[in-house]
DNA sequence: CTTAAAGGTAACGTTAACGTCAACTGTATT
DNA sequence: AATACAGTTGACGTTAACGTTACCTTTAAG
C-alpha cells in the first residue's frame, strides 16, 4: 500500500521505463490520441518529444507515448506549450539527480501544484453559480408549467 | 436557507441588479482588476460588455462589473473570449424568459458544467502525480541527507 | 487661455498553436 | 520500372488576444 499501487504512481512510474521494444509510427500516435501530424511535429519543434529517427522517419517508444499523453492533458487544463515543457522535465529521471536537482525539482512541484489548486477553487465557485442557474431555471419551468396547468387545464 | 445564502447566489444575484448609481470609470476598473485598458475596450469590441456612454466616454454599472468578474475568472480557467461570449449569456434575466429560452439556458449550463468537471478531473490526476513525484523527491533527499552523514559526521 | 490628464478611435505589430500547401524521399507492391 | 503511400522539411496563412504607437477630443486645473 505504501507504494505503486496509485494510478497516479502507476503513471509516474510508467515515465521512467525504456524502450520496451513497443514502438509507434507517428500516424499510430496521432490515431490514438486523436491530433494531427502537424501537431506532434509542432510539439517536437517546440522540444517537447524527442523521438528517435528510422532513416529519417519519426520512431516513438512508450516513454514519448507519455510525455504526449502529459502535454495533452496539460494542454486540457490550459497551459500553453512554453510551460508545459519546463513542466515536463519534472517527470522523467530524478533519481540520480544531484542535491540541487531534486531541491529544483520540488519548488517547480509545489508552485506548479499551488497553481492548480487555485484553477481548482476557480472552477468550483463557477461550478456553483451554474448549478445555482440550472437549479432556478427548471424552478421557473416548473412553476411555468403549473400556472399554464390552471388556464389550460386541457 | 433555501434561497440567496450561498456566495454563488449573491453572485448571481448581483448580475440581475441594474444601476445601483454605483458607476465606474474604465481606468478605475482596470486597476481594480488589474487589466489594462486596451483588453477592456477588446471586450467591449468582441461583445463581452456594453457600458454606457457619457459624452463618448465609457461609463461601467456594478452589472458591468459583475460580468468583467466572470469574463476574468472565465478566462484564468482557460475559455477563449468566444465561449465566454455564450458562456455569459447564461448568467443575466432569465427570470422572464419563455419556456424555450428556459430551457436553451439549461442544456447550455449542464453542457458547461459537464465540461468543466472533466477539466476538475484533469487537474486532479495531475495534482495527484505531481504530488507523487514530490515526495519522492523529498524520500530521496532525506535519504541522501542520511547516506551522507554516515560519510561526512563532522 | 493653456496645459495636463484621461479617454477615444484607427491601425499595425506580436505570440501561440497549429492548418495548409508544395516539393521531395524512402519503402513496398505490382 | 512504375505506382502508391506514408513520412519529411520548409514556408506561408490564420485565429486569438491583446500590445503599441499615433493622433484626436474632452474635462479639470492653474
Amino acid at each position: 500500500m505504501r507504494n505503486g499501487s496509485s494510478a497516479a504512481q502507476a503513471f509516474v512510474d510508467s515515465h521512467r521505463e525504456e524502450a520496451t521494444s513497443e514502438l509507434f509510427g507517428i500516424s499510430e500516435l496521432c490515431a490514438e490520441f486523436g491530433i494531427t501530424l502537424r501537431a506532434l511535429r509542432f510539439y517536437e519543434d517546440k522540444g517537447l518529444l524527442a523521438p528517435r529517427r528510422v532513416s529519417g522517419a519519426r520512431v516513438y517508444t512508450r516513454r514519448d507515448r507519455a510525455r504526449l499523453s502529459l502535454i495533452l492533458r496539460a494542454k486540457a487544463i490550459g497551459s500553453p506549450l512554453s510551460e508545459i515543457k519546463r513542466f515536463l522535465d519534472l517527470y522523467g529521471d530524478h533519481g540520480e539527480g544531484r542535491i540541487q536537482q531534486l531541491n529544483y525539482v520540488i519548488t517547480r512541484t509545489d508552485a506548479a501544484i499551488a497553481e492548480l489548486e487555485q484553477k481548482r477553487t476557480r472552477i468550483d465557485e463557477t461550478l456553483a453559480e451554474l448549478k445555482v442557474i440550472n437549479a432556478s431555471c427548471r424552478k421557473l419551468i416548473e412553476a411555468r408549467s403549473r400556472g399554464k396547468l390552471k388556464f389550460i387545464k386541457n
